[in-house]
RNA sequence: GGCCCGGUGGCGGAAUUGGCAGACGCAAGGGAUUUAAAAUCCCUUGUCCCGUUAAGGGGCGUGCGGGUUCGAGUCCCGCCCGGGCCA
């Protein structure tokens, strides 16, 4: 009999599956599609890097492939698509630093990537794979920009509509403009304060007595895509601006290590922040892992609070202002002379000693007095520099100054000075805070250091001291609100704040808008036109994909200079940038950011379902048979896309979902992080790094094979530097892709992180091995398949049926075994159950044709070469992937005696033979009966009998 | 500093969620087969003690200390260590 040859066998199936179109999967109406239930289940894309895949990639795409194969076999219609991620700055950076163009570097990039991937023997459906540099597929990111673009958010609806609504609502009159600039539904425009400093009254706008230019950049300051001046971390020396995640705590660049500025810089903005109350709601349908959704809370921030109006002393006739609030209410908008904070411990405004604005706020310039300027402005310049990081880092020495200004407490009634200090950010609240330096630690820190009062108002448990606490307590100083609990304190004070026009309660996220522009060449073009005449236009619907101008020299302006402004490299193609106006046909400027390296993966799961449509991003009725009703069924990918991609991807899909394009308001229904492999890492006595090959693990302790030195191990991610990285083409070589699969799959559960040991390779090869001689025999050994059937076959023979046999019994075990344990994505205990029969049937000595194909049926999703090549073997004419699920039947489970395990005192004492099913008082008195049991008894007296039916008999004697 | 995971033999890890701790695999040791080796097959293997050998029997064991319970790897309280996220 042939050896288990497992690089032919791979050969022969691989090919076998790509001829035969076997895991196409046609939609609903295409040619071969048969009606039925259906699964997704989706892989986080890769990125192609220029060192191909490292073992971790193929770890979730082996459990994603095991559920594929195994939910074919259950009768689902199997989604289960493969593609690139392949813009971004790595691929940029390569490019600059070898000179070949990224296109190039990137389609040599996928093609090693796609061949590494196709070694495994994943069940893609290729013919649906996609790239997102692919024109065909941004053209489609750049559209669905175009839907934010021409789109805002409508508080009333609580969803994105189309912004030509928010038009005609504003020309209908259903909407105005008050003198904030903000669009305000009618009804409510009397909240409107309507008389100014100057005492001149000046209400509401109609839209229409704008003028064009005012209407124009009043729409765009409400798209969902939109520009704006914000503080980003500009890296000069590589040209473009960089995300947060991608500035290190040094406030230096991730790539490259330059410094990095913050500079004011007007951006394209998506605004993420609309979502914010969505995205952390509908959390709580997902099934996902807790810590994720933990992630994505904390990320978007929800807090309850209060915003507190607090009338600068300059205020003129304070009285009649506070008299005026009383009657009129909370101001919608933020009036003159006036600071906004917002707080999420309302409960201890009688604390509030002092103010601090941030440096950014506008406030600043108008407030502080002439004495203070010199000092004020040179503390902002000094601020503006500084990174949000820093910023915000506790412990760190706290700055700022006085403005010279006094602000009224709006409950006490007593002055408080107004200070501007950078640890409070324009970005988060209203930029303005209270500060409460006896319950704030941050506050306290400030308040010691410039000598500003502290007042007691919350008293904590006894023993604890009141100063820096800042957690629940009772109300003190706090006039009628003393003797409240804080959350009592909180609703009333809330209820009053309203009563008195002073404030109002408030929800506040920590979530910022999304930064979408990078100043990059390798990214999707921002499809938009900017005209003199016409402002901001879109590049019209028909010229889309907007591509990427051949350009030699796609490098960005790098400059040492902190103040030199980004030049994205797309305004070197000066005869891509000029174009003609779309609205008015006049000379116009492309724009020339491209998108972030985040875009292309929000949307790509939608695309697989029906990539090479050339006329919708998706056609409905593919995306319902697929989406529908709770989106991707299963999601699998590393934790570190946990907030950002996961966030941003539910984000666009929710706008999408609004707009009618998708039909869940969730994109992924199920989601499961992957752990990461690591591997051993050794080390001589110099810390020096020593490669795997050269330590021999043989002995007591690791030395090194040359010296003989011995090494220290760790644990470690797999890096370059520590040599310890698994290159998985070897292994392959050397054991074939089954046998790689099972070994991840094995060593231990899917989501924790666990070391790669080459040492216990063999073990799982050697498995394989024993599936191929039990079956087909070798040279030297006569396979265990036999000609005999069991019992349970013969039953229609007419034989006197017999019980059925040990091997058939443990068969049934398995089947149900790997069905639940896959149902709960448990591979390494459905390994070590298949292994459990092996080792049966080899103590058994025999097992029958259809035990086998059952057996190979069941093995198939983990180790399919193997098991097709064996199914061929035993007659299959086909492919076994949509043979059916093997069936087991309970009533062969159930054994005649179990052992129960009799406990004296909670000690293990004896075992007893009972039916499975023996009530409790035969249990207890097999147990007593028991010899063992009878001696530990005798001249003691029995206080106490458990029985658990089934389980075990526990005796308690005196 | 806060929050969230985790800590089980020489190693990776099992353990119907409160009911026989250590499934399965690796490594190690012994045996069979072989001229020999590889491969293969079978057996042993948490640890300590008693038993001359033996059959047997017992104590201790899931990071540490306490608690709840007839019974704790699993639940509660306090600590130690490792990882992740946020600061």
């Amino acid at each position: 009999m042939p050896k288990y040859d497992f690089a032919a066998i791979e050969n022969k199936w691989q090919a076998y599956w790509a001829q035969h179109n076997t895991f196409v999967q046609p939609n609903p109406g295409q040619k071969g599609f048969c009606q039925g239930p259906k699964f997704y289940v989706l892989d986080m894309f890769p990125y192609p890097s220029g060192a191909g895949l490292h073992v971790g990639h193929p770890e979730g795409y082996t459990a994603t492939d095991i559920v594929a194969r195994y939910k074919r076999a259950r009768g689902f219609n199997v989604l289960h698509p493969m593609g690139y991620d392949s813009f971004g700055l790595p691929a940029e950076q390569y490019a600059v630093e070898h000179g070949v163009h990224p296109r190039v570097t990137t389609a040599q990039n996928i093609a090693n990537i796609e061949r590494q991937i196709k070694m495994f023997g994943f069940s893609y459906d290729w013919t649906r794979r996609l790239a997102t540099t692919d024109p065909d597929y941004y053209r489609w990111t750049q559209w669905i920009f175009l839907q934010l673009f021409n789109s805002w958010y409508d508080p009333e609806a609580q969803a994105a509509r189309p912004i030509a609504e928010l038009e005609r609502n504003l020309l209908s009159g259903q909407y105005v403009v008050d003198f904030g600039g903000n669009v305000v539904p009618a009804n409510q425009a009397f909240r409107i304060p309507d008389i100014n400093l100057h005492g001149t009254r000046i209400g509401e706008l109609k839209y229409q007595e704008l003028e064009v230019d005012q209407r124009r950049r009043l729409l765009d300051e409400y798209r969902l895509a939109y520009q704006a001046e914000v503080p980003v971390n500009w890296c000069p020396q590589l040209g473009t601006v960089l995300a947060n995640e991608e500035v290190t705590n040094e406030g230096r660049s991730d790539r490259g290590n330059f410094p990095v500025y913050r500079r004011a810089l007007r951006q394209w903005m998506l605004r993420i922040t609309a979502y914010a109350a969505r995205l952390e709601k509908d959390l709580d349908i997902l099934d996902w892992p807790e810590s994720v959704k933990l992630m994505q809370r904390n990320w978007i921030g929800k807090s309850e609070g209060a915003e507190v109006d607090f009338p600068l002393t300059t205020m003129p006739d304070l009285a009649k202002w506070f008299e005026r609030r009383t009657h009129k209410g909370f101001a919608a908008a933020e009036e003159n002379q006036v600071i906004r904070v917002y707080t999420t411990r309302p409960d201890t405004l009688y604390g509030a000693t002092y103010m601090v604005l941030a440096p950014e706020h506008p406030l600043v310039e108008e407030i502080t007095t002439a004495q203070q300027k010199p000092a004020v402005q040179a503390y902002v310049a000094a601020a503006a520099n500084k990174s949000e990081l820093e910023r915000m880092t506790e412990g760190k020495e706290k700055t700022g100054v006085f403005t010279g200004a006094y602000a009224v407490n709006p409950v006490t009634r007593r002055n408080i000075p107004v200070w501007v200090a950078d640890y409070v950010m324009m970005g988060y609240g209203t930029g303005a805070i209270m500060a409460v330096p006896a319950h704030d630690t941050r506050d306290l820190e400030f308040a010691r250091k410039f000598n500003l009062p502290v007042i007691q108002v919350v008293q904590p448990p006894a023993g604890q001291a009141w100063q820096g606490y800042v957690e629940d307590g009772i109300a003190v100083n706090s006039g009628p609100y003393d003797g409240l609990p804080t959350p009592h304190f909180k609703a009333k004070i809330a209820a009053d704040l309203v009563a008195s026009g002073l404030g109002k309660a408030t929800i506040n996220y920590k979530l910022r808008d999304w930064l979408f522009a990078r100043q990059r060449y390798w990214g999707e073009p921002i499809p938009v036109i900017h005209c003199d005449k016409c402002g901001t236009v879109p590049v019209p619907d028909n010229q889309l994909p907007l591509t990427l101008p051949e350009m030699d020299d796609f490098t960005p302006s790098a400059s040492e200079d902190p103040n030199a402004l980004p030049k994205p490299p797309l305004a070197k193609a000066v005869a891509w940038v000029s174009t003609a106006c779309p609205a008015c046909g006049g000379p116009a400027r492309r724009e020339t950011n491209t998108m972030p390296q985040w875009a292309g993966s929000c949307w790509y799961y939608l695309r697989y379902l029906d990539p090479k449509n050339a006329s919708a991003l998706v056609d409905p009725k593919a995306e319902k048979y697929w989406m529908a009703p709770g989106g991707v069924d299963l999601y699998v990918g590393g934790a570190e896309h946990a907030v950002l991609h996961l966030l941003y991807a539910r984000f666009w899909h929710k706008a999408l979902f609004d707009l009618g394009y998708v039909s869940t308001p969730e994109p992924f229904g199920k989601l499961f992080n992957q752990g990461m492999i690591r591997s051993f890492a050794y080390r001589d006595s110099r810390g020096v790094s020593v490669a795997y090959d050269d330590v021999d693990a043989s002995g007591e302790k690791p030395r090194h094979r040359q010296s003989g030195e011995v090494l220290t191990e760790s644990v470690e991610k797999m890096s370059k530097s520590l040599k310890n990285v698994i290159n998985p083409d070897e292994v392959i070589a050397q054991y074939g892709s089954d046998t790689f699969r099972l070994y991840e799959m094995f060593m231990g559960p899917l989501e924790t992180s666990k070391p790669w040991n080459t040492r216990d390779v063999p073990g799982v090869h050697r498995f394989l091995n024993r599936v191929w001689r039990m079956i087909l025999g070798s040279e030297d050994q006569p396979a265990l398949l036999g000609t005999a059937v069991p019992a349970v076959e013969r039953k229609d023979t007419g034989e006197t049926p017999v019980l059925p046999d040990e091997v058939e019994r443990a068969l049934h075990k398995l089947i149900k075994k790997v069905g639940e344990d896959l149902d709960s994505l448990k591979f390494n205990t459905a390994i070590a159950a298949l292994m459990e029969f092996v080792n049966t049937v080899y103590k058994a000595g025999t097992l029958s044709p259809s035990q086998a194909r059952r057996f190979l049926l069941v093995l198939a999703p983990f180790a399919p070469h193997i098991a097709e090549e064996l199914w061929q073997q035993l007659g299959g004419q086909a492919s076994l992937a949509y043979e059916p699920w093997p069936q087991y039947d309970e009533s062969l489970l159930a054994q005649e005696t179990i052992e129960i395990p009799v406990q004296i005192n909670g000690k293990l004492r004896s075992r007893i033979r009972v039916a499975p099913d023996a009530p409790e008082e035969a249990m207890l008195a097999a147990a007593l009966a028991d010899e063992k049991v009878a001696a530990a008894l005798a001249g003691k007296s029995l206080v106490k009998k458990i029985v658990v039916p089934g389980r075990m008999v526990n005796l308690v004697i005196r």
